[in-house]
DNA sequence: TCTGGGGTCCTAGGACCC
DNA sequence: TCTGGGGTCCTAGGACCC
């Protein structure tokens, strides 16, 4: 049996979200000039999170600096972004595309798959995609795309063709027509570096790519790369439609400076606070780790990295931070200016630490304390900006979810 | 122009064990 | 004393995704 899969894909997602609360509010719509969603434009290093159509039109890409987007059109608008209403308006859209299939796979905050084998069966998949895209547009708002197609690949292809509020179809049966003429990057996995070696040996369009014999894409990209390439680029892909949503397998956090930091101390409280924010998420989680790891960025862009395994696994802010620290020094002369600090964890369990009374360092009571007294602080500070937010983000009161938004039209 | 932040997976070399 | 080969784990680095 055919199977049928459809991929959602939210139009300029930040953006227009932002759009739609501003709209809301009676503003005017951002979608229809130059417009994006950007961090602090007074910081150098903010970039481009999300572009309107008519600002990608000027040439303004996703993770351009912003100082760079303002060159090309000083008049760009430019939002700050709101990650609570992003939250909401991505539980909106997932809640009516689960409505059509509960066989959901969440891909991103903007982004799904649904199986519709069943739900589709014996009516016309376009007809049915196209009552689902306007009904996220007419009843929240905004717009997506929905790509079609008989497996995940081809449905998350399908989606990307033209934009915005559009459907359309990528069955295998077309895959020579309109996926083969591509260029390599197109397809999902080849990134910037794959694409370079492959048009370095005259591998331009993914058609070059499908017909490519195994050994020589071998060379170029190694074993399992070049099965999962050959396979795609062919149209192929078997994996389901994953509804369990995964645990996360690792945590981390990092922050670039505003200038390059040579000062030890500048280096330690960045390092503190990232370790601060892992840690509390793990607690959160009920995970604990085994693997510490930390990362520096230097002016160039070079990173280095060094981790560390546990004798037991923590989620200590201390003991984490104390090996980040230990390995900071390993590999920083404490001269060499940074560009940034990060710091993660790996290798989780749920398991409850083995209490080794013996060994434990008698300071761990103390610095579990700390941290007690650190989440709860957390958490009352996120209920009040919850609360805060509840209020300014609702000017009407009641209507603050998603499902409630008024029609708005979007236009290109 | 000067490049964020948070993830996943893969590879390659070395250590260690049998 | 010097040798091999397989398996697994660990670490560093890199590519990709949104």
């Amino acid at each position: 049996m055919r199977r049928i899969i459809f991929h959602i894909d939210v139009n300029s997602a930040f953006l227009s979200w932002s759009a739609v609360k501003m709209v809301r509010e009676g503003q005017p719509d951002i979608r229809l000039v130059p417009s994006v969603v950007s961090g602090d434009p007074n910081d150098r290093r903010s970039i481009i999170t999300a572009a309107s159509i008519p600002a990608k039109k000027l040439g303004i890409k996703t993770a351009q600096p912003v100082s760079m987007a303002l060159r090309t059109c000083p008049s760009l608008v430019l939002v700050r972004g709101d990650w609570e209403w992003y939250k909401r308006c991505s539980e909106g859209f997932i809640a009516i595309c689960r409505r059509y299939s509960p066989v959901l796979q969440q891909f991103s905050i903007d982004e799904c798959f649904i199986d519709m084998t069943f739900r589709c069966s014996g009516k016309d998949p376009v007809a049915v995609a196209t009552q689902l895209k306007d009904e996220i547009r007419d009843s929240l708002g905004f717009t997506v795309n929905v790509g079609v197609g008989s497996n995940k690949l081809l449905a998350k292809m399908a989606s990307d063709f033209e934009k915005p509020d559009k459907v359309h179809t990528l069955w295998e049966s077309e895959v020579p027509e309109k996926m083969w003429p591509l260029g390599v990057r197109d397809l999902l996995w080849v990134g910037k570096k794959t694409e370079e070696r492959l048009t370095a040996h005259g591998i331009r369009t993914i058609g070059d790519l499908a017909q490519l014999g195994m050994g020589s894409l071998t060379a170029l990209v190694g074993q399992k790369f070049a099965a999962q390439l050959h396979e795609n680029a062919n149209g192929h892909d078997d994996s389901p439609v994953e509804t369990e949503v995964a645990e996360a397998k690792s945590y981390s956090a990092e922050r670039t400076f505003s200038r390059d930091y040579t000062d030890p101390g500048d280096i330690d409280r960045a390092l503190f606070k990232v370790a601060c924010i892992v840690a509390h998420r793990i607690r959160r989680d009920n995970f604990r780790a085994s693997t510490v790891s930390m990362f520096i960025k230097h002016r160039d862009f070079s990173v280095q990295q060094k981790q560390t395994s546990l004798y037991q696994p923590t989620d200590v802010t201390a003991v984490i931070l104390n090996e980040a620290r230990r390995m900071l020094g390993e590999i920083w002369d404490g001269r060499t200016p940074l560009r940034q600090v990060g710091l993660g964890v790996s290798k989780l369990t749920h398991e409850n630490a083995i209490q080794m009374s013996l060994f434990e360092d008698p300071k761990l009571e103390y610095y579990r304390a700390w941290d007690r007294k650190y989440d709860a602080q957390r958490s009352r500070a996120e209920d009040a900006r919850m609360l805060a937010y509840e209020r300014k983000g609702s000017p009407e009161g009641e209507e603050s979810e998603p499902g409630a938004f008024s029609s708005t039209s979007v236009q290109e």
